[in-house]
DNA sequence: AAACGCTCCAACCGCATGTTC
DNA sequence: CGAACATGCGGTTGGAGCGTT
């Protein structure tokens, strides 16, 4: 493991200078191997921070500025059917950062829903097993007919876990509703060049999530239903 | 102007998972 | 197969900045 408490390394906010060097190391190197940047470019900073820094700051893709009412209501929808699972939320939120949502949900969203960290039971438990049954990172941008990486044997307790609390079932349940399709061209805030919020990316989303409550069969037949109905 | 309290966001931390050897 | 290393995730924290007294 990296040393995060080593005294090698600096912590705290990064400087212009910092920011400068990272920047160009990832101009000659490209992104990745973030252990390597301290040792090449001098960098006081361990490659995980240095990674942090480009994914939510640095990069280009990354949108500064202020949330806007369509970005609030998909993360809303998004936080409603998969909990706090803020990668994957933010991989359907053109320009955001996982740590971005998080603190935006943490410090308006949750605020203006009247959310209480405590009783936010999808979050919590969500939280839990969206460890134990992380998706990688890329399937962002998978197809739909990839693999679920969820559906391999360890889903079981995941879900046994899940279904143990009646209510979370039921609430998800009903907040189906709004990705129907009645609601998705008019609601979610679809950008015609990013990969994220195409259709595909909602089906990946359904599959996923009706995964976690043993409801693959049902997402099968939705997903048809939509791919025939809408695209 | 100074002290205090609060908000919010960048960054840290621990852990899980994936990859390489 | 297992150890070492690399990457990614979500929860938490530190502190800058702002408002209030």
């Amino acid at each position: 493991m990296e040393g995060a408490g080593s005294s090698e390394y600096r912590k705290g906010l990064w400087t212009v200078e910092e920011d400068r060097i990272l920047m160009d190391y990832v101009k000659v190197h490209g992104k990745g191997k973030w252990n390597h940047v301290p040792k090449i470019t001098g960098l006081k900073r361990c490659g995980k921070s240095c990674r942090l820094r480009w994914m939510n700051y640095l990069s280009p893709s990354v949108k500064r500025g202020d949330f806007s009412e369509e970005e609030d209501d998909l993360i809303i929808r998004l936080h409603k059917l998969l909990g706090n699972r803020w990668s994957l939320i933010a991989g359907r939120v053109p320009g955001r950062t996982d740590n971005q949502v998080k603190n935006h949900w943490n410090t308006h969203l949750s605020k203006k829903l009247g959310v209480k960290k405590e009783k936010c039971k999808v979050s919590a438990s969500s939280s839990k097993f969206s460890k134990k049954f992380r998706v990688k990172s890329d399937t962002k941008l998978s197809s739909i007919d990839e693999p679920i990486p969820s559906c391999n044997g360890k889903v079981k307790g995941g879900l046994n876990a899940m279904e143990s609390d009646a209510e979370k079932t039921k609430e998800i349940t009903c907040m189906q509703e709004p990705i129907f399709a009645s609601d998705y061209h008019e609601n979610f805030w679809l950008s015609n060049d990013d990969p994220y919020t195409c259709s595909p990316s909602l089906m990946e989303l359904l599959d996923e999530s009706f995964d976690f409550f043993g409801m693959v069969c049902k997402a099968a037949g939705f997903s048809f239903f939509i791919s025939t109905t809408l695209f």
